[in-house]
RNA sequence: GGUCUCUUGGCCGAGCGGCUAGGCACCGGUCUGCAAAACCGAUUACGGCGGUUCGAAUCCGCCAGAGACCUCCA
């Protein structure tokens, strides 16, 4: 672990929803991590609720990164296979579905919604993955996976769609060991399908689909033309990129049944062992009271909260204040959408960032009289206990207080912990928080603002010399009026850019 | 119906047996021509009822309410 904070003796240690426990992170191969997380089917924009585990995981790529690991970070686009309704026989791939209603190709509504996802994951500064593979760009991998399942006696065939056999592998493994259930619960739980099903039984899930005459989306195979199952794709390129083992699987806590179970019964039937060692959930994001989704149309695209343009938000919210909402809680708790919570992020984090930009002004003295040590040692403690943000930002905060106190003259620091404090803060709230300035185009563009600005400053402080508060408060008012705010210190005027 | 989870102050959210996070809002003060920002201070909590314990927001039981998964969902 190369870095320059000495984290002290504590370990990384991470929930694992397969012992429901927390373990001491242990790479699988000395110095590097194989991180797999579930991506986006991308058939409509993506709303609010996606942009929880893709910071999630964002942050934990970018921890892991900084405590010295080389990642490898694959995250799949699922643009094909995913159906509309499993339970009906005549379910519909959702993005021929998509396809079909607004007519074009389906790959051009892939190619549509994977843009804006990909956008929107800029604006939220979450980092690319390693690798960002597609599942229609892997179907000979997924048909010689099925092969090998239906050998090993764990497939079957039936007028050309292939089906997992879950009884047969309950028989040799365990099914259900990560959702925590047992086939026999199943078994009386299920909703039985009218009669008509082409599987054994109705936990069986499809690895192959024989395409009807109107399904746009087909290929070739042994069985049929047809297309892949749903749950296929992780398992066919978790194993391609990262190995028959690997360590991190990570998604949304709704996928763990059946999406991740199927994942693990399928790479264990193949392989005969269990590829994935720390599975992690994220929890949902809750709009009143009730889980967002798009199956549930209670959503709020990330285009709309950046922009304002929905009924339910009372302004516009930036990229960063969402990623700030989202790190202020723990990964695997619920939160709840409002608009007074993202009003709160986002004073909070302008509380922070200014602290930060702060740094840049301040003045080393002889000696310290704060010290920041223990903050930098319980925020990484945090960081390292499951990825607790909120507490990590909660120290953050703490430093914040020292700061503004070292800025106003109350406290003082010395050159050397200065440089430590930048640097840490610069680590945490960049590097790992992965948050960023957002005004910066803005303030930038323009030296010709900036002189414009400075000009009316001083006509200001003219103004006040004169006691004449009339042009001064014109001044300032106006200038907030367009977005131009100014703070009277005590060294001098400090002015920024407000969205 | 089955499995599981949650219920913390005005709002959001930590906490996982004693040392009572943090942010936002509100109130008082310092600073300021007035503001803003910043700082200092105050005030509000652990769904209900029992139990275990010297001690419980934290463990156990019951009750109430909410949610997730069991179909697609991040």
């Amino acid at each position: 672990m190369s870095n320059s904070f000495k984290i002290m003796n504590s370990d990384f240690i991470i929930y694992n929803t397969l012992s429901r426990s927390k373990e001491i992170f242990k790479p699988f191969l000395k110095g590097k991590v194989g991180l797999y997380v579930c991506g986006p089917t991308v058939y409509s924009d993506s709303h609010l609720g996606h942009a929880r585990p893709n910071i999630t995981f964002d942050l934990l790529y970018r921890y892991l990164t900084f405590l010295g690991f080389k990642v490898r970070y694959v995250r799949n686009i699922t643009d094909v296979g995913h159906l509309e309704d499993e339970v009906e026989e005549s379910g519909e791939d959702k993005i021929s579905k998509k396809a079909r209603l607004e007519q074009i190709e389906p790959m051009e509504v892939v190619q549509k919604y994977m843009n804006t996802f990909h956008h929107n994951m800029e604006q939220l500064n979450v980092r690319p993955p390693s690798i960002e593979p597609r599942a229609s760009g892997h179907i000979i991998e997924q048909q010689q996976m099925i092969e090998s399942i239906v050998n090993k006696g764990f497939g079957y065939e039936k007028n050309g769609s292939v089906y997992f056999d879950v009884e047969k592998y309950n028989e040799k493994y365990k099914y259900g060991k990560l959702s925590g259930r047992n086939l026999d619960d199943i078994k009386t739980n299920t909703r039985q399908l009218d009669g008509q099903s082409e599987k054994k039984n109705s936990f069986d899930f499809a690895l192959w689909k024989k395409a009807s005459p109107e399904h746009i989306m087909r290929w070739p195979s042994k069985w049929s033309v047809g297309f892949p199952g749903w749950h296929l794709e992780c398992s066919v390129m978790s194993t391609k990129y990262l190995g028959e083992q690997f360590d991190i699987h990570g998604g949304g806590m709704d996928l763990t049944f059946p999406h991740h179970e199927c994942e693990i019964a399928q790479s264990t039937a193949s392989l005969g062992h269990e590829t994935v060692r720390y599975w992690m959930h994220n929890n949902m994001i809750k709009i009143n009271g009730q889980k967002m989704a798009r199956s549930l149309g209670n959503f709020i695209t990330l285009e709309e909260l950046f922009t304002g343009g929905h009924a339910m938000l009372q302004k516009a919210y930036s990229p960063m204040t969402i990623r700030f909402f989202i790190l202020q809680a723990h990964y695997r708790s619920e939160m709840d959408f409002s608009n007074e919570a993202l009003q709160a992020s986002e004073k909070g984090l302008e509380r922070l960032m200014n602290a930060v930009k702060t740094l840049n002004d301040i003045v080393a003295s002889e000696s310290s009289t704060v010290e920041i040590t223990p903050i930098k040692e319980k925020c990484f403690t945090a960081l390292n206990d499951d990825l607790n943000s909120p507490i990590a930002i909660a120290h953050l905060f703490d430093g914040v207080k020292i700061i503004n106190s070292i800025k106003s003259g109350t406290e003082k620091i010395s050159a050397e912990d200065l440089i430590d404090l930048k640097s840490f803060y610069h680590s945490v709230v960049f590097d790992i928080l992965g948050l960023k300035e957002e005004n910066e185009a803005n303030k930038g563009e323009s030296e010709v603002l900036s002189g414009a600005v400075e000009l009316l400053i001083d006509l200001r402080q003219q103004a006040k010399t004169n006691k004449d508060w009339a042009t001064a408060d014109k001044i300032r008012n106006d200038l907030t009026a367009i977005g131009i705010e100014l703070k009277d210190g005590k060294t001098g005027v400090e002015w920024n850019v407000k969205r």
